[in-house]
RNA sequence: UGGGGUAUAGCCAAGCGGUAAGGCAACGGGUUUUGAUCCCGUCAUGCGUAGGUUCGAAUCCUUCUACCCCAGCCA
């Protein structure tokens, strides 16, 4: 049954309808097919959540199938980064992973098959002839002079072409179709290419590769496939997928194409997200500003947020552009709900209580989750000189203003309300260091003559360790850098200040506990999380808070 | 008339002949020891255009328009 309270889609209607029918006996089992020549980002993550999802949604099951049938581009790097990648997003293929050159010997058995029934032929044209001979969008194409070869000169040749008696490039096998359809893929398309390469799964045993066209459906078919769901631009292709499966008599899953996601101020295309690795513009495809799988998750990205955003974003099949800001959306309520709250001060200014005692110290307990008991509390260390953010005092304030200010009363975060008397400057005129008085009624309770402007985080000087915190911003500027302009590409849209690196940042002492990729809120900054990579206290940036602040401020005072 | 697709708010998206869901964003207001969260409220007489059918049309028909995909021995 599909009775779930998840919403569904034109896809989840047609499988309603075929389950009523009675079209696969009531089955559901999908694929997700990736090529693995690179590492899969947030596109993916979407075709992830789709497949995977609508087998859950019918008790079915969802295949892990590597579409390896172009060696060149591929390797066993991107193979592992893939399983891992998937797994992570919580998901299960059905028994082990499966992949297309398994079926190799089965597909050459189908090419020779499709020789014997005349559907097949051996054509020596080289490129430039194939392209001339295709036709144009709007003119046919014209018939091979190879097109009329008997069976059995096709058969001699493809054997041939399998037992290396070819070199790459001379001949290919062809399906025999309609040079004059007005569907490009169906004028003869090529099934079959010489290729002396080694192959990742088959080693040498192969010098001939099936092309995807001829691969795919086949594999759908030798799996069992029900519903094979694929992106928009395999739409022109359906015929083909259609007429090989038909020609056959295999059995016959059914293609179904849908949007693939686009977000603003993203590049979600491989061949870019590889051209900035490789020219380094970021640090590797776990950069966290890289929209893969693995960045988002090095960023601080939890799964369940990425699950929840493909979900929200919807399953059509018209073109769209996400607002990145529902991915953000998206982590922040995970995170709201889940990240444990911590105190760090970024950019710190020394301030010293002149009235608490120099040899004092307490330790205060404090709540980790405003909302969540079950998150415990922990122990803050407070003493009488600490750090807090620069940002949080003023010496001139603007307007609205809720933060330290000269002979301002300010609530320390789970401590006491301090006010200030002054600030001391050095020869630049920047205030160094703050001197401020403590009120030792106020720990738990409001003073009762006067009025705290605001709350600011703070740490504790003598306990604070040490961080690096990796400030991630957008990587591109520009909404659009996928777009076609003139005289630009999307490398001249890069966010010059997409990392902003802080190595004084001063954190409370209980983050020396935390784990590799644990993740928190940094109160009033935003969350956080452990990297996953670097030993020492590095934090990376996932999202900022949401900032009303910024909004008033930006509006002028 | 090359073929294949898509058009609902700033963005995503329900809707499937009975009178425009929801989310994001935005904007007001309330609560708050995070300018966070949370809560309350506002936000399409309108569904790409122009006609038609109908008691009734975003839904059916016709016209036009815009945008996306296709001429790899890539997937």
């Amino acid at each position: 049954m599909s009775e779930t309270s998840k919403p569904g889609n034109f896809i989840t209607q047609i499988i309603d309808k075929d389950n009523e029918s009675g079209k696969h006996g009531g089955k559901v089992l999908t694929r997700f097919p990736p090529e693995p020549n690179g590492y899969l980002h947030i596109g993916h993550a979407k075709s992830i959540c789709l497949n995977f999802g609508l087998a859950q949604r019918y008790n079915g099951q969802c295949n892990l199938r590597f579409d390896d049938t172009n060696p060149e581009k591929e390797s066993v790097e991107y193979i592992e980064s893939i399983k891992r990648d998937v797994e992570w997003l919580g998901f299960e293929w059905k028994d082990e992973p499966k992949f297309a050159s398994d079926y190799f010997d089965q597909l050459f058995d189908f090419a020779v098959q499709l020789i014997q029934a005349g559907k097949a032929y051996a054509c020596e044209l080289n490129a430039e002839q194939m392209r001339e001979y295709r036709g144009t969008l709007k003119e046919p194409g014209k018939n091979s002079p190879f097109r009329d070869r008997t069976v059995e000169e096709n058969m001699a040749i493809f054997m041939d072409m399998k037992n290396g008696k070819y070199k790459d490039g001379e001949v290919v096998l062809r399906a025999k179709i309609d040079m004059a359809s007005p569907n490009i893929n169906m004028r003869d398309p090529i099934i079959y290419r010489v290729r002396h390469v080694h192959h990742h799964q088959t080693g040498d045993k192969w010098c001939v590769y099936p092309m995807y066209d001829f691969t795919h459906c086949l594999s759908d078919a030798l799996e069992n496939i029900t519903h094979s769901v694929c992106t928009l631009e395999f739409q022109d292709h359906r015929p083909l997928y259609d007429w090989v499966l038909e020609t056959l008599k295999t059995a016959h899953p059914q293609q179904i194409e849908f949007a693939r996601l686009n977000l603003n101020y993203t590049v979600t295309s491989k061949r870019k997200l590889k051209q900035l690795v490789d020219e380094k513009h970021v640090h590797g495809w776990d950069d966290p500003r890289m929209p893969t799988i693995s960045g988002l998750r090095r960023r601080g990205y939890t799964s369940l947020s990425i699950r929840n955003f493909c979900e929200r974003i919807g399953v059509t099949k018209s073109d769209s552009v996400v607002d990145v800001g529902m991915l953000e959306h998206a982590i922040r309520e995970d995170l709201d709900a889940s990240a444990n709250r911590v105190m760090v001060v970024l950019n710190p200014i020394k301030v010293t209580l002149t009235n608490y005692p120099a040899d004092k110290e307490e330790i205060f307990i404090v709540g980790n989750h405003p909302k969540n008991e079950e998150a415990g509390t922990r122990e803050v260390p407070f003493s009488k000189e600490l750090y807090i953010d620069a940002a949080d005092f003023s010496e001139v304030p603007p307007r609205k203003w809720k933060r330290l200010t000269l002979d301002g009363a300010v609530r320390l975060r789970g401590g006491y309300v301090i006010t200030c008397d002054e600030a001391i400057k050095n020869e630049a005129g920047e205030v160094v260091e703050l001197l401020c008085r403590y009120d030792e009624k106020t720990l738990g309770v409001n003073p009762e003559d006067y009025k705290p402007k605001g709350v600011i985080h703070w740490v504790s000087a003598k306990h604070a360790v040490d961080a690096t915190v990796n400030l991630y911003d957008r990587l591109f500027v520009n909404e659009a850098p996928d777009a076609n302009y003139e005289d630009k590409t999307f490398l001249d849209f890069i966010n010059p200040d997409s990392l902003t690196v802080l190595t004084n940042a001063k954190v409370e002492p209980s983050l020396v506990n935390s784990d590799k990729g644990q993740g928190f809120q940094f109160e009033r900054e935003g969350y956080f999380c452990r990297d996953l990579k670097e030993d020492g206290m590095v934090f990376n940036r996932t999202v900022t808070l949401r900032d009303s602040w910024a909004k008033i401020e930006a509006k002028g005072n």
